[in-house]
DNA sequence: CTAGCCTTGATC
DNA sequence: GATCAAGGCTAG
């Protein structure tokens, strides 16, 4: 059926139109705030865009994505002409404004990687009309100016900081509350102090760091592929902006908790439940945004070419999602209470008002799983990395082969982790290898569920969640 | 060969 | 009719 469904155009436009996403993920993280200071930022509402090929201005999409007007010449002419370049170097130059003319092949190459489409380049030298990009267009352009919106959005929060900081005094933007954290010194051991200290100030709601009074062994001998994968971890730009803006997306659900009555009356619980579920979707979101920019700088990943960066991540994001959210849950140690991305948490008497009743049991029963295997962040990372890079998702033959080394790699780095560090605990690789179907189930659970609140109205945004969501069932 | 500007024509 | 992403043209 599958199969069948690749061979029709629908499919392959639908594919295109997938794209989108990445491109707009990996615009997102090509930084255009880098090195920018927020101030400037807020008087240039519509940032120039850039070529991703050369940086130069972009004049418009050009087959498959915004791109200059040189480049786009460039690529005509090379796809027109059949030309076939080489290169005198190492196939490695850099292609900028000022360079690009250097060295066409590494230009063309650029310009593949990138995500310029071949086939959009006419056989027929037909001109004018509209191809079937259209539609990915018109929706790369809703989806950067969502972007745009959720940048001012954090802009906002960055600017109303006095009054934030004056009623949580208590609560540092910690990066680590977005995604699992990572430190950057192993020196000490799998678990450094310096991690749980940086979390030790994080107690809005008397969170406490965990007893790290385990079973592993004193000074275990880290190797070396999972130290890398455990400290390859991104510091994206405006994460301090996004922890603020989680922090105040926390800080107006403490206000409906703390504001609703008990017990309800019916209509109140369900505009109750329909807000718990909006903010906890844009807390979500937030994650997402930082997970795709870890995806984006993640070792073995980046080297991916982007079509392929797109399939492992619509494959992997919610799996990602709901493993950093229950490391939250394990890290926080408390049995009845949800631990949203800021710190702040929520009881469970809550979450059943909002009629999330069902999903307390599940969460409670998963917790305890990965609480009895003991997992610590040197696992996380591993695991993590064996959830992105899906081997057995359709990615090109090139890529899958480099996608099973790397897995294998990473299979063996946390055998051989969980081996030397948990000498006494000899199953524990089994068993979190067995967790990983547990897991996708769960993402699986999720999405339906947030895409059945969605089809019912009750989710309304439109962001970078939602787009994931639908990305998938198109 | 490059790159800026021009012309074309399907889609909205 | 306006839009805009194709292809075309041409000075440098």
């Amino acid at each position: 059926m599958n199969m069948m469904r690749l061979m029709t155009f629908e499919a392959i436009a639908a594919r295109e139109e997938e794209s989108v996403v990445f491109h707009y993920l990996s615009s997102m993280g090509a930084g255009s705030s880098e090195g920018m200071p927020a101030l400037n930022r807020s008087f240039n509402p519509v940032p120039e865009e850039l070529c991703p090929i050369c940086g130069d201005k972009t004049s418009g999409y050009h087959y498959g994505l915004q791109t200059c007007e040189s480049c786009k010449g460039f690529f005509k002419r090379t796809v027109q002409n059949k030309k076939v370049y080489s290169c005198v170097d190492n196939q490695n130059c850099p292609i900028d404004k000022t360079q690009r003319k250097r060295c066409p092949y590494c230009r063309f190459q650029k310009c593949l990687n990138v995500g310029m489409k071949l086939e959009a380049v006419r056989a027929d030298r037909m001109r004018g009309g509209r191809n079937k990009f259209g539609p990915m267009y018109k929706r790369d352009r809703a989806l950067k100016q969502q972007a745009l919106r959720q940048r001012q959005q954090l802009m906002y929060v960055q600017h109303s900081t006095p009054m934030d900081q004056a009623s949580t005094p208590d609560i540092k933007p910690d990066v680590s509350r977005l995604y699992p954290p990572v430190p950057t010194n192993m020196a000490s051991g799998p678990t450094s102090a310096s991690f749980y200290e940086s979390s030790a100030n994080f107690s809005p709601t008397g969170y406490q760091p965990p007893d790290i009074t385990d079973l592993r062994m004193p000074s275990p001998n880290v190797p070396e592929i999972v130290r890398t994968l455990t400290q390859a971890c991104s510091t994206c730009d405006g994460e301090e902006l996004k922890i603020r803006l989680a922090n105040t997306i926390e800080q107006e659900m403490m206000k409906w908790v703390s504001s609703s009555s008990y017990p309800p009356f019916v209509n109140e619980q369900n505009d109750l439940s329909c807000e718990i579920l909006h903010l906890l979707c844009r807390l979500a979101d937030l994650s997402l945004f930082h997970l795709v920019e870890w995806a984006r700088q993640a070792i073995f990943f980046r080297d991916l070419q982007i079509d392929d960066q797109m399939k492992l991540l619509q494959t992997a994001w919610s799996q990602l999602l709901v493993l950093h959210f229950l490391y939250r849950q394990i890290q926080a140690d408390k049995q009845d209470e949800l631990i949203l991305v800021h710190g702040h948490s929520i009881s469970f008497d809550f979450i059943r008002r909002v009629g999330l009743t069902d999903w307390i049991a599940i969460l409670t029963n998963t917790t305890k799983k990965l609480r009895a295997l003991n997992i610590d962040e040197q696992d996380l990372a591993c695991i993590r990395y064996l959830v992105l890079l899906e081997p057995d998702v359709a990615v090109t033959d090139e890529a899958k082969i480099k996608i099973e080394n790397w897995q294998d790699q990473v299979s063996r780095g946390l055998q051989e982790y969980t081996i030397s560090c948990y000498f006494h605990a000899h199953d524990k690789y089994q068993k979190l290898i067995l967790m990983l179907p547990e897991l996708k189930q769960l993402a699986v659970r999720c999405e339906n569920y947030l895409y059945k609140r969605h089809l019912d109205g009750d989710v309304k945004e439109h962001n970078l969640l939602m787009e994931m969501l639908h990305s998938q069932r198109n």
